[in-house]
DNA sequence: TCTGGGGTCCTAGGACCC
DNA sequence: TCTGGGGTCCTAGGACCC
């Protein structure tokens, strides 16, 4: 049997620990990053059931003494940065997942730093040291193993699972655990009495497929036996880049829905031009009033990462959208995305069109001249930041209920 | 002020081609 | 002429993750 050499480390409560390291005052109390909405909760916090995702008065009405913290963006994205980079210390091969949680393997280097356990203590003891923040790691032979280590040993704890005693670890341990099992998922499965990995273990294929949907059926079914053939990744890059506003509730008028898509495909397209790529696929999201929201989407002939083009394109979608819900007369949040993404390879290229082609690369004969205005707004933001040039972010003013800083810690690498 | 923002992956039906 | 199978792409919707 292979050793457990897949560390998983996941910083306890981040942004709400982040906040309690630069305020001593906040230390052991309940606390709540956000405002509108709870972007982290701390410990103390969740203890009364706060959670993330949380609106703001339903945590408070949980927790009266909460207190909400404005959120210090570029501290977790330093801090989170540094965390990561102690496991780079230690291997290469650290796969990061998010702003607070990464993956290594440390199968490579234990001869010079003691076993895989050793290597565990020594990066929490060293985060603890030199950021001053609680982190939890699970060691394991596979990596859903080791996340779902790292999870029971929450907070601030350290769970080693033995290549020997892998099952009897995982198989008394509830469904929800497991990656790609989510609330509904987990309600179909307690319908058919499996409540814990052990009873999905027990199950046959056919039937977990039955109940799940034919790949989940098959994924679950080998991640239950702690069949996971995934490796380490070291760099991966989104496949798609997009950006959403929601609008608490807006009558659906030109007048909300032209500056709204603008500012959204100028945040989407601006990131791609930054990273010399573009997109074949847009996809727009309505959602109304209700809660419910509908999509449409377009596959174009040509990629882009023109503003103008992108905005145009997306608001024929969205016209599309509306003109099949007359019903509707309010929309609460409006989204843009653009994936099928690919490298440009050769910026400048640029091929005369016929008539044809023109319905399905909507403005591309005017590209260029958008292309060179697209460039000159880049550069200008390079200088004198984000908020210097461009379109429509006073109409968006105050209503933005989420500040950009957090959006950006959101975003993959493209 | 009743629900944020950025992503990935899967399913299913229809169009289209061989 | 009718029938059928297989593959691929596109679109809409939805579950899930951080």
């Amino acid at each position: 049997m292979a050793p457990a050499t897949i560390l998983h480390a996941d910083l306890d409560a981040f942004y709400a620990s982040v906040e309690q390291l630069l305020d001593p005052s906040l230390r052991g109390r309940p606390i709540a990053v956000g405002g509108g909405v709870v972007l982290a909760a701390s410990y103390e916090a969740k203890a009364f059931g706060v959670r993330g995702g949380m609106a703001g008065r339903r945590a408070r009405e949980l927790c009266p003494h909460l207190i909400f913290v404005g959120g210090h963006f570029k501290e977790y994205q330093r801090l989170g940065d540094a965390a990561i980079a102690v496991l780079g210390d230690f291997t290469p091969l650290v796969e990061r997942i998010s702003i607070d949680e990464a993956f290594a393997d440390v199968a490579g280097c234990t001869h010079l730093f003691g076993s895989p356990e050793t290597i565990a203590r020594a990066v929490r003891r060293r985060v603890r040291d030199e950021l001053g923040l609680p982190i939890s790691v699970g060691v394991a032979r596979t990596k859903h193993l080791a996340k779902i280590a790292s999870q029971v040993a929450k907070p601030d704890g350290l769970v080693v699972v033995d290549p020997a005693a892998e099952l009897a670890f995982l198989h008394h341990l509830p469904v929800a655990l497991m990656w790609g099992v989510g609330p509904v998922a987990q309600a179909r499965l307690a319908e058919r009495g499996i409540a814990t990995i052990g009873q999905l273990a027990a199950t046959s294929p056919a039937s977990v497929a039955r109940i799940l949907g034919k790949a989940a059926g098959e994924k679950l079914t080998a991640l239950a036996w702690n069949r996971d053939p995934r490796a380490i990744v070291t760099q991966r890059r989104a496949h798609s880049a997009g950006a959403q506003s929601a609008l608490g509730r807006k009558p659906v008028d030109d007048l909300v829905v032209r500056p709204t898509l603008r500012h959204l495909a100028d945040r989407v397209a601006s990131r791609l031009r930054a990273r010399s790529r573009s997109g074949r696929t847009v996809t727009v999201r309505v959602r109304f009033a209700d809660l419910r929201s509908v999509t449409r989407s377009i596959s174009l002939a040509a990629p882009v990462a023109a503003t103008a083009i992108l905005a145009e394109v997306a608001e024929d979608l969205v016209r599309a959208a509306l003109r099949d819900h007359p019903e509707e007369r309010e929309i609460s949040l409006l989204a843009i995305s653009v994936s099928e993404i690919e490298d440009d390879a050769c910026l400048q290229l640029e091929f005369p069109l016929g008539l044809d082609d023109e319905k399905r690369r909507p403005g591309a004969r005017r590209g260029r001249s958008r292309f060179v205005a697209d460039r000159a707004v880049d550069k200008i933001r390079d200088r004198f930041g984000w908020e210097a040039v461009g379109y429509a972010s006073v109409a968006l003013g105050r209503s933005r209920s989420v500040p950009d800083g957090f959006r950006e810690l959101a975003e993959k690498e493209l």
